[in-house]
DNA sequence: GATTTTTTTCTCGACAGTCGAGAAATTTAG
DNA sequence: CTAAATTTCTCGACTGTCGAGAAAAAAATC
């Protein structure tokens, strides 16, 4: 349903794009953001006082003249307008990290995970605990607190911050939003995991390619199978999707999954299911819950030596990834495919299932093999994932309910 | 990227919704536009003066007064604003429809398509030859054909008007860009077939449930296997895309498809493919061409009267299409499934395939069974899925390159 | 038949936003 | 000290939307 546009409509978008450049860029002057928005310079003097004004943004030190004519005037965000903390959950621990801003880092740390089966309950408190903690650790008033941006692998409420289904909870779900509510004003997100990495690969990406980047998936190989995929939108930035994909079937009646369906892809690529299959062990055993990277790590060299039955785990394990990538690129479109997590080490032993997997399609014997590319540092580009994202959340959120009401009480402040 | 906003933006964008709200609910008056769109009366009275100048709306002849008060001026498009050809190319006929800019059907007819196999140049003339035909008969000018909007079956490039592959031209390309460009200065579209039946089911669902609608898969069963998914958009409208389903692989090395590999789901689910499960061919043999409707009647007979063969290949199909549904959903997310085609015919044999091979997967059962519905009229929901896309086409382009041309040059014509 | 009521359409002034041009500011080069 | 260069700021013009009220036009009422 299309909707009406107004001229404050247009201000606010030109403010969110004013923004959003000076994050891209670091401090500008008002010179260079004009050039990167084409708005005119007298449209950025009028947003970017009525920012400074509302205490968004503010003039930068002056530094030494570089050249000849009037010296630049940097402008940049303000560190304390407001402050984000990401919540990164894995199998093994939850890490809270407190940013300001400008996206620098304040303060972090990890917590150890309890394993409890029972544990939705007394996770969310511990994630509770967590927050107040590093809120207390750093002497910031909890108001100051903007946005609370978590990632866990499983699936996520499109909509809502609610985790759906998640490889240690199950289907046991978990409402962020309503449990971070009573003692919280700050907005709450949740993401999947894979979803962000894909995001930050596809920011990555444009900066270079620019208008040319059209889509990019992110695969991410580990206990589980994550995926990640994000598109070029129509108009407004980038769309970003993260599917079911490690329970997507790749074979009816297959071997028995974590999520007690029989048949899904990470009863394949998992690590427990490599394991499984290296170990001989019938198909329709219970997976392990946890399994250590060193004892995979012993079955990958075997492998290495030729040994046949670990090396046809490890393939078995690449073609179902590569039959369950080519049916996604039956359903979107031709687009390169980044592979990261832990599993990458095994990656010269996967390769040619997932390359025999995916040429078994008809779209890719039609288009070609996708590019495929390894990628490293998995936790850096999920960080990365979620500056990228939730700065731009608070961006607009502070364009759109801020600016004027901010404007306000600064001037109450000036004057008091 | 994001873009820059300006007023003469937001005067366009309030345009094509002024055009959208008349094309959706037929002619209205002043103060209805105005309650539909939530724009004032003062901005209702500028665009539609614009428009009315530039010859896009008119006023409608005086109707009887129905209440007290000044009597309402109805606004319409103006029929003969512009026109649009509809091509429907199916597996035995092309299509062609002139509809005028209020979407009203003028002429229409169908021409058989000649099977002929090295036919891509030759069905490229043809499709000439009866946009020609279609364009004498109605004494139109060339010029007032603002748009081409072209269905087939197969897969499409999601930018240009290029069919990528199709069921009788493999994957020999048609460039109906370039091939009309010569004689034509008309926009040319091209779109699946089962997307535009998306799309209409889609608006006829919006229609209803208003803004609870959420999104929609469309699967046509038929000599081959489509699927277009429909989906609400975050701010602009609706999001639809139209995948390779039929060719999605169902299972690796698999029975053998027309399109030369094995394993795609249109190898058990079409109708070749359950004729040759039927008789008990081996899965191997080259399928083939066209299958007689007449003949999978027979098959069905046998089946519904209990024989084990026939019934058992309705079966797999059904699994085939289940399994591949369940695929989808796992890479999207829960949502309503239409299914349409000369196919459905059959649907009490394929039934049960079908929800077994959607009961296989993780997401279905965490879920629950998606709606499954049996839709009939194909060829009228590919119709109306046309027209909904076509026009709103229209207006856009017409009110981003036209509306102060079309003044300019409508002043001149008043004052020659 | 004149007047009032009701409903719709049109018009006017206020306000918000962007833009181009040029003034003002401020530094370096000579 | 002056000229040149460069950046920032300001002003008036233009476009767009809005609310209020005037104008139009028919039915209802006296």
């Amino acid at each position: 349903m299309l909707t009406k546009s107004s001229t404050e409509l247009v201000r606010q978008r030109n403010s969110v794009l004013v923004l959003s450049v000076l994050r891209r860029h670091g401090a500008l002057a008002h010179t260079e953001i004009s050039d990167f928005t084409r708005l005119s310079s007298a449209t950025i003097s009028a947003i970017t006082t009525e920012l400074e004004k509302a205490q968004i943004i503010e003039k930068s030190e002056q530094q030494p003249a570089s050249g000849r004519g009037r010296p630049r005037v940097l402008l940049r965000q303000r560190r304390d307008c407001g402050y984000l903390i990401v919540v990164i959950i894995s199998s093994d621990a939850v890490q809270y990290s407190l940013v300001d801003y400008a996206g620098k880092l304040i303060d972090r740390f990890s917590e150890e995970r309890s394993h409890d089966p029972a544990g939705a309950v007394r996770f969310v408190a511990a994630v509770r605990a967590g927050l107040l903690r590093i809120l207390d650790r750093s002497k910031i008033s909890q108001e100051k607190v903007l946005l609370i941006s978590i990632s866990s692998k499983g699936l996520v409420n499109s909509t809502e911050p609610v985790l759906v289904w998640s490889p240690i909870f199950g289907s046991e779900q978990i409402d962020f939003e309503s449990a971070l509510r009573p003692e919280w004003q700050a907005k709450v997100i949740l993401d999947n995991e894979t979803l962000l990495i894909a995001a930050a690969l596809g920011a990555r990406e444009e900066m270079v390619k620019g208008a040319d980047f059209r889509s990019l998936a992110a695969l991410s190989l580990g206990h589980s199978v994550g995926l990640g995929i994000v598109r070029r939108g129509n108009q407004t930035g980038q769309e970003i999707s993260a599917p079911n994909f490690g329970h997507m079937l790749h074979m009816a009646n297959g071997g028995l999954c974590r999520c007690g369906t029989r048949g899904c892809i990470e009863a394949y690529a998992g690590f427990y299911a490599i394991l499984r299959s290296a170990f001989e062990v019938p198909l329709d055993t219970i997976p392990a819950k946890f399994v250590p990277v060193a004892e995979l790590d012993k079955i990958a060299a075997k492998a290495r030596q030729g040994h046949r039955v670990p090396a046809f785990a490890f393939r078995q394990a690449g073609l179902a990834l590569g039959n369950g990538l080519s049916r996604m690129l039956s359903l979107t479109e031709r687009m390169p495919i980044a592979i990261t997590g832990p599993g990458t080490r095994y990656y010269d032993l996967l390769r040619q299932g997932i390359e025999e997997g995916l040429g078994q399609s008809h779209i890719v014997r039609m288009e070609g093999m996708p590019e495929i590319r390894v990628v490293a540092d998995e936790q850096i580009l999920v960080f990365e994932g979620h500056l990228n994202r939730a700065l731009s959340v608070i961006d607009e959120d502070i364009v759109l309910s801020g600016v004027h009401g901010a404007q306000a009480s600064a001037t109450i402040q000036e004057s008091g």
